[in-house]
DNA sequence: AAATCTTGCTAACGAACGTTAGGTTGTATA
DNA sequence: TATACAACCTAACGTTCGTTAGCAAGATTT
């Protein structure tokens, strides 16, 4: 009557892969410098992942869910426009922030998917790109909001965002709640309607 | 008589080099990949450089060059501090938007430079970084600006400008004269005193 | 005409790469 | 107690990597 519990081996080693992807990029990262790090043998890795990209593609999508995820819980109830796009950057901000080095390979490392994986990927950050595009389109529908280009205005906006795992120490002064309120402030602020 | 004048191969060569680094990465690039591009074999590339690395670093600091350069013409003669920081936003996209490719490089791999010109790089882009945030400091000071911490500020600005190379075409309908103003008032704003 | 420089070639080096095959050991299940 | 499986090993595969050595042909300079 056992639920086949999942090996926590390989989230281990998808942990390790995670930091060291980060630290040296995907491509200069071997598997026998991932063995290394879990003091193992690199032919031992494969009992439990089945290539190098496998890794990769677990990173990338498994953080993909968690912005498409953390975005949905935000979209609830709420019609104010600057709330709504408040509450996404919000969602975004934690997203990264609960795992940094994680996003740091979302981020940077994407691009050395396999081509199905790719497509697939660029895909989602269409779509996640749009949401937020769409959140400043509503805004200026109903006047609080005004942008020359708003598809300029969603990416620049989310490459604001996208830069914190840079920086961001969970033991840093600044704690996740309070940067995601400095940049709504710095971000928002350049849409916001003068009349 | 005759001034020694530079070999236009080599210059040839980190063109391409560019290319190649930005659409596969660096460390994906395989200088046989190199020789290909250039129509030649890839043991031919030593006549005229001397080592992979080489590639990359004469790219990344011919553009940390050609910013410190920009942004040294555009704090000339100006004491308003908005006016200062909206050319030195202009100075630093004009350099990113005459060659996208070279600026891909060099915000995406500079870390695989070698110990020696990677601190190098790190300091030069502190410095860089440091003049961005005085120029917020200074717009703070003279009531102009306010921002909770200037350094967050600053490196916000800049995420938000370093990201133009992933979407900018030369042929596309906005200028680079055009970008600059957006981004410059996107950007702006959000530091700007609500008093 | 001789010497030099530029630009490229072929061949090959040792090292590192991702991955597979096949085997061993200890632990949990039947 | 027998069986299955998870976890890891050694050895090795075929390939690709950056780079060096040595040479050749054309252009330029002396």
């Amino acid at each position: 009557m056992s639920v086949p519990r999942k090996s926590t081996r390989k989230a281990q080693i998808e942990l390790q892969a995670t930091q060291l992807f980060r630290t040296k990029g995907y491509a200069a990262s071997s598997m026998r410098d991932l063995a290394q790090a879990l003091q193992m043998e690199a032919a031992s890795l494969y009992s439990h992942i089945s290539s190098k990209e496998d890794l990769l593609q677990g990173i990338v999508f498994r953080m993909a869910a968690a912005f498409f995820e953390a975005l949905d819980a935000a979209e609830q109830a709420s019609k104010d426009p600057v709330e709504q796009l408040q509450r996404a950057i919000e969602a975004h901000l934690m997203v990264i922030t609960k795992d940094p080095s994680a996003s740091a390979v979302f981020f940077h490392e994407w691009r050395h998917l396999g081509p199905k994986n790719l497509e697939k990927f660029l895909e989602l950050r269409r779509n996640y790109e749009e949401r937020f595009e769409g959140y400043i389109k509503q805004g200026i529908a109903s006047g609080v909001f005004e942008a020359p280009d708003t598809r300029l205005a969603a990416l620049t906006l989310l490459a604001s965002l996208n830069w914190v795992h840079q920086w961001y120490k969970p033991e840093g002064k600044m704690g996740p709640k309070e940067i995601a309120q400095n940049l709504a402030q710095l971000t928002i602020s350049g849409l916001k309607s003068r009349t």
